[in-house]
DNA sequence: GACCAGGCACATC
DNA sequence: GATGTGCATGGT
C-alpha cells in the first residue's frame, strides 16, 4: 500500500504533512496555474477528452476548429458526422478514434441527461464517477480531470508526470496502479477542490520542466525532498 | 529524424 | 491480472 511506503520514507512524519510539504514548495515555486484552460463546463469536459496522451498545444487548435463551425455543444455534437468531427479534431491527433469518443460522450448526455450539463450536477460524486467510466474512451484520469475542473468535484487526478515525481521520490512503486496512488492524495488530504486543483497543474508543471523520461533535478522545487 | 505529449481499449498470454 | 500494441498530430 502507498501510504505506508511514504510513512517508511519519511520517519513518521505522517503523510499528510508530506504530501502538504510537496504541495506548499511547489505552490511557492511556481504560484497558481490557472487550470483548466477551458471555456465552460462543455468544453472542459470536450478538452479533457481531446488531451489523451496529447500536448495541449495541439487540443487549442482542435478546440477552436470546433468553436469556428460552431459544433462545440452538446448539440452541435450530436448532430456534425463522424467524419466532419474527425477532421475539426485532427491537429489533436488520434481524430478518428477521439471523434468516435466525443460522440460516445454526447451520446451518453443525450441518453441519461437531455444532453444538458445541469444533469449532471445532480448526481453524487461516486455515482457520476462510475458513469463516466462507463462511457466508451473515457477511462479513470479522463473521468477524473471531467469531476474535477468541470463539475468541482474534490476528485485527485492522476496523470502520467505525478506517477513519475512520486516514483522518482520513492514514494510509491513504479507498479503502482491509478487507484492506489488517487487514493494517496485523498485519503490524506483534506476534500478541497482548489488544492486538487492546483496540485494536480503543479505536478504537470514540476514534470514538464524538470521530471520528463530523463529528469533534471538540479534546479527542481522538490529537489530537497530527494 | 528521433522522441515525446495532461490515455484508452483491445488482443493475447 | 498483467503485459503489449494501435491510435496520429505537432513541437523540440
Amino acid at each position: 500500500m502507498a501510504s505506508q511506503r511514504v510513512e517508511r520514507r519519511c520517519g513518521g512524519k505522517g503523510v499528510g504533512s508530506v504530501l502538504t510539504g510537496f504541495y506548499e514548495r511547489l505552490y511557492s515555486a511556481f504560484g497558481p496555474q490557472n487550470w483548466w484552460p477551458g471555456d465552460g463546463r462543455f468544453e472542459v469536459m470536450v478538452g479533457a477528452i481531446l488531451t489523451q496522451n496529447t500536448a495541449w498545444t495541439n487540443v487549442e487548435k482542435a478546440i477552436a476548429n470546433l468553436k469556428g463551425a460552431g459544433v462545440l455543444t452538446p448539440l452541435g455534437l450530436k448532430r456534425v458526422s463522424m467524419e466532419r468531427l474527425a477532421e475539426l479534431i485532427r491537429p489533436a491527433g488520434y481524430f478518428n478514434i477521439k471523434a468516435k469518443r466525443l460522440k460516445a460522450f454526447v451520446g451518453y448526455l443525450f441518453r441519461e441527461h437531455k444532453g444538458r450539463i445541469d444533469g449532471l450536477s445532480k448526481k453524487d460524486t461516486e455515482s457520476l464517477r462510475r458513469a463516466l467510466l462507463d462511457i466508451h474512451g473515457i477511462g479513470p484520469e479522463t473521468a477524473d480531470s471531467i469531476l474535477l475542473y468541470a463539475l468541482e468535484r474534490p476528485v485527485f487526478v492522476i496523470d502520467a508526470y505525478t506517477k513519475r515525481v512520486l516514483v522518482r521520490h520513492g514514494l510509491v512503486s513504479e507498479r503502482a496502479g491509478y487507484d492506489e496512488l488517487r487514493g494517496l492524495f485523498m485519503d490524506n488530504l483534506p476534500p478541497d477542490v482548489g488544492l486538487f486543483n492546483e496540485y494536480h497543474a503543479l505536478f504537470v508543471r514540476v514534470g514538464k520542466e524538470y521530471c520528463k523520461t530523463k529528469p533534471i533535478c538540479k534546479g527542481c522545487p522538490l529537489e530537497e525532498f530527494l
